[in-house]
RNA sequence: GUGAGUGUAGCUCAGCUGGCAGAGCACUGGGUUGUGGCCCCAGCGGCCGUGGGUUCAAAUCCCAUCACUCACCCCA
């Protein structure tokens, strides 16, 4: 085969798109009982954009984005992840001044040049949220139940929330510094990576899987036990109120997450499914993040929720019955499929789904071709039925037929299909 | 970037101790001249991923290469 997608590049195609749907239709009306408004920026940033925000130490800006130098020598890059942009456009157009706290949602594809596997493509779907411009835990517990609402209504179950805190410009430096300097004594038995990691960006340690580094990070302090007071307020609130909403967390202080723009709060859906990628959602609060866009200082929270995984987990339970046409309509012969034209037409007017065959086969042909499309019921006209003024209607499930009065069909079948409703 | 596995019909796969390229499903036609599903019969459909090597002979053995999948890293 000459041209095929490329690596980790998907065809959604129409059986899976009619999932997608029925898991967005659910997802809108959810972000709509929570006040969120949707917005679409442009998958296309200046390159800096991403690489200022989601940091250059971090493994998406250093190796995973799609740049591109266009014709004037600028970089450009396809969104590795969305805050970025929604963060832009926040500070470009002033929304603050229209409303200072704005609950925004957008949904659409993301770009990571990463090798791909199962749950995780080169190019994929999130859906995100962020509120912009409030800092209270409320906002925080809101947006956590938000995204535990999202993933009730799509019918997931067997998730753990994650939770940490990262500490603020305050005590975040502080607990880094003191950090390094534990991971310095371990150098020795720290992996390759991590020994980077130790000296650009301690707190990524946390995250690595291989077990030497897991025991020296077990004994290693915790974020939690090092942030500030306004920080640990701010964390035992949030606390408080998940607990107030039923909603079951863990703690996790080795929860790090590899954007480093977050600060305080920071949380991951995770499923036990072994093997898989197991982040279904993943966000924190990045109150930096504005004002290093040079934007004004105003805080902010978000998360991102990937749709491949969510559909992937849902498996059977996301499919739903094929629709299927309401009439099909069989002409035999030339004059016949003339007029069956033309009455399809009209009945698609009156916004009836009827299927036709568009070129010359025989009634076995087309009753079996409305067969595979489900149709419910078949006109059939012929020369006969010209001639007489009647068509055969056929149900298709109870095999029972009648005759129709052709002259003034098209109002006929209206009212035979509309009473079936 | 690193490691492992798999490439045979549109799809799912068998064939792999070298010896004529196979099955099921799907598709087309017939059994039924104008009646779908079920059944029966027939047909269509293959550079056995690609290139090289070994051999009288390669889908099968060897080497290379590409593609896909899975895993690591990291993330949604």
């Amino acid at each position: 085969m000459e041209f095929t997608n490329l690596k980790g590049f998907k065809d959604i195609l129409p059986e899976d798109v009619r999932v997608w749907q029925r898991l967005e239709s659910k997802v809108r009306s959810v972000l709509r009982s929570f006040g969120f408004h949707e917005i679409k920026p442009p998958i296309i940033e200046r390159t800096e954009l991403f690489s200022r925000s989601i940091g250059l130490d971090t493994d998406i800006v250093s190796k995973e984005m799609y740049s591109i130098v266009d014709a004037k020598g600028k970089s450009i890059s396809l969104r590795p992840e969305a805050t970025a942009s929604v963060a832009r456009a926040y500070i470009q157009h002033r929304l603050y001044d229209k409303n200072p706290v704005q609950k925004l949602f957008t949904f659409g594809p993301m770009f990571r040049r990463e090798r791909p596997q199962k749950g995780r493509f080169r190019q994929f779907y999130q859906i995100n949220a962020e509120i912009l411009g409030d800092s209270g835990p409320r906002s925080d517990a809101d947006l956590i139940i938000l995204a535990t609402t999202i993933l009730n209504e799509a019918g997931l179950s067997g998730l753990t929330l994650y939770l940490n805190s990262l500490g603020c410009s305050q005590c975040r430096p502080r607990f880094r510094q003191g950090l390094q300097e534990y991971l310095s004594q371990k150098t020795d038995v720290l992996c390759s990576d991590c020994q980077k990691r130790a000296k650009t960006n301690p707190l990524r340690v946390f995250d690595c899987k291989v077990e030497t580094c897991n025991e020296v990070v077990s004994d290693a302090p915790s974020i939690l036990d090092h942030i500030c007071q306004d920080c640990r307020g701010h964390f035992d609130s949030l606390q408080a109120y998940l607990t107030d909403s039923d909603i079951f967390f863990v703690l996790n202080h080795r929860l790090v997450r590899g954007l480093d723009y977050y600060t305080r709060t920071s949380f991951e859906f995770q499923t036990e499914h072994p093997g898989a990628q197991n982040a279904v959602c993943g966000g924190g609060r990045y109150d930096g993040l504005l004002k290093l866009l040079g934007g004004p200082d105003h805080p902010a929270i978000g998360f991102a929720m990937g749709i491949e995984r969510l559909i992937d987990l849902l498996g059977d339970v996301g499919k739903g019955e094929s629709p299927a046409p309401e009439l099909f309509v069989a002409g035999l012969g030339e004059k016949a499929e003339e007029e069956v034209f033309g009455w399809v037409r009209d009945l698609r007017k009156a916004g009836i789904w009827v299927e036709m065959e568009y070129g010359s086969k025989g009634l076995k042909a087309q009753m079996k071709k409305a067969d595979r499309l489900g149709a419910k019921k078949v006109l059939m006209v012929g020369d006969d039925e010209l001639a007489s003024g009647k068509g055969i209607l056929r149900d298709m499930e109870t095999k029972e037929q009648k005759e129709i009065d052709l002259k003034n069909i098209v109002n006929e079948l209206k009212k035979v299909l509309q009473k079936n409703e």
